[in-house]
DNA sequence: AAATCGGGGAA
DNA sequence: TTCCCAGATTT
């Protein structure tokens, strides 16, 4: 009998893994300590939609300030969501305190797929990971590595979404009972790095044998993706108010649900609603224009206007004078980090 | 089923 | 520039 499609992956895994600050080496278990499932479950979180390289220093960084999942659970939501500023899907955020809160209160993660999903923020990929990963289970784990290997594996070429089934179906049947946790990251780092989206390296693949994508011919075509749509552009203004001589910002904390939700920000006119950036700011006085900044979003490109004014009255609604010089500690998302620095460099 | 929700690295 | 990434949640 030949070696099957996990033995020829894991074989491949033991020799390329990549060493990763979440992950165990190759073949061995995970670690029976409580902080473990906790670094597994953070560091999944934040790869959500999300490259390892832009993770690194943001795990880094919470896992020094909280060790533990306790630790998290104990923390203020402004610490975590401005420990996130600049992380991107700042729901993940909201969610990541969620469920450390939640987890706490239960003693500890939940070690099942089933139990996993329940979580804030633990959707079908996360739940199977974290259970794959942290506790050793099997567990279908289809992120969009997987999804692009195993389309290409077994030649899928239904377009996606709807090929999703057929996918998950297929991954099942070569998913193996044991080393789990090292086969889905097989998976993932064969993905990354062998099986890429544009130009797959098929002559280093250790599936290449088994792969009815290639004998078909053209495996960069698999998976087929859907069309996307035109991105809309819109436009807004943000403020930049100041008082004592500019040596303070005036600063709003955005509402939980919708762009940005939860985030430290400028007060802008309310672009996310009204698309057109028309509105005025929270204060009555002598605006001037500082410029514009562009920032792309998923569904919308942004041109974003920056007004200023320095003043010595209040501004209507609720908010707080930052000091202007610890600006790169209030927590702000990029878009608005920019408009600061706009702001900055006009003086 | 479709829309929403960030940001940056790579080609 | 465009594409895409260890997706989840809401509508």
């Amino acid at each position: 009998m030949t070696a099957s499609i996990s033995d020829n992956l894991l074989t491949w895994y033991d020799k390329h893994a990549r060493d990763l600050p979440w992950r165990v080496p190759p073949g061995s278990a995970a670690p029976n300590d409580p902080a473990w499932p906790y670094r597994v479950w953070l560091s999944e979180v934040m790869l959500q939609q999300t490259t390892v390289a832009a993770v690194k220093p943001y795990f880094a960084k919470f896992t020094a300030i909280w060790p533990t999942v306790e630790a998290l659970a104990s923390a203020s939501d402004e610490e975590v969501m401005s420990a996130w500023a600049g992380l991107g899907y700042y729901s993940r955020a909201r969610n990541l305190l969620k469920c450390a809160r939640a987890v706490a209160e239960l003693g500890g993660f939940p070690d099942t797929e089933t139990e996993l999903r329940k979580l804030p923020g633990l959707g079908d990929y996360t739940a199977a990971a974290i259970a794959a990963i942290a506790f050793g289970r099997r567990a279908v784990v289809v992120d969009a590595n997987v999804e692009r290997v195993v389309a290409r594996l077994f030649a899928i070429d239904e377009p996606l979404p709807k090929a999703r089934k057929a996918i998950r179906a297929a991954a099942d049947t070569i998913t193996p009972d044991a080393r789990s946790g090292d086969f889905a990251q097989a998976m993932m780092d064969l993905g990354s790095h062998v099986c890429t989206s544009r130009a797959p390296r098929c002559l280093l693949c250790p599936l290449a044998e088994a792969c009815a994508g290639r004998k078909a011919g053209e495996p960069e075509r698999l998976p087929v993706k859907p069309a996307k749509k035109a991105v809309p552009e819109r436009k807004g203004t943000a403020f930049w108010i100041t008082r004592a001589s500019g040596s303070e910002v005036w600063l709003v904390t955005r509402p939980d649900t919708g762009m940005l939700g939860g985030m430290r920000a400028l007060p802008d006119d309310g672009w996310t609603a009204r698309a057109d950036g028309s509105g005025t700011g929270p204060l009555a006085g002598e605006w001037r224009s500082l410029g514009a900044v562009r920032h792309g979003f998923t569904h919308a490109q942004l041109t974003l206007t920056v007004m200023a004014l320095e003043t010595e009255h209040e501004p209507f609604g609720e908010g707080m004078w930052w000091p202007v010089s610890r600006i790169g500690d209030a927590g702000l998302a990029t878009l608005f980090a920019k408009a600061a620095q706009l702001a900055l460099a006009a003086d």
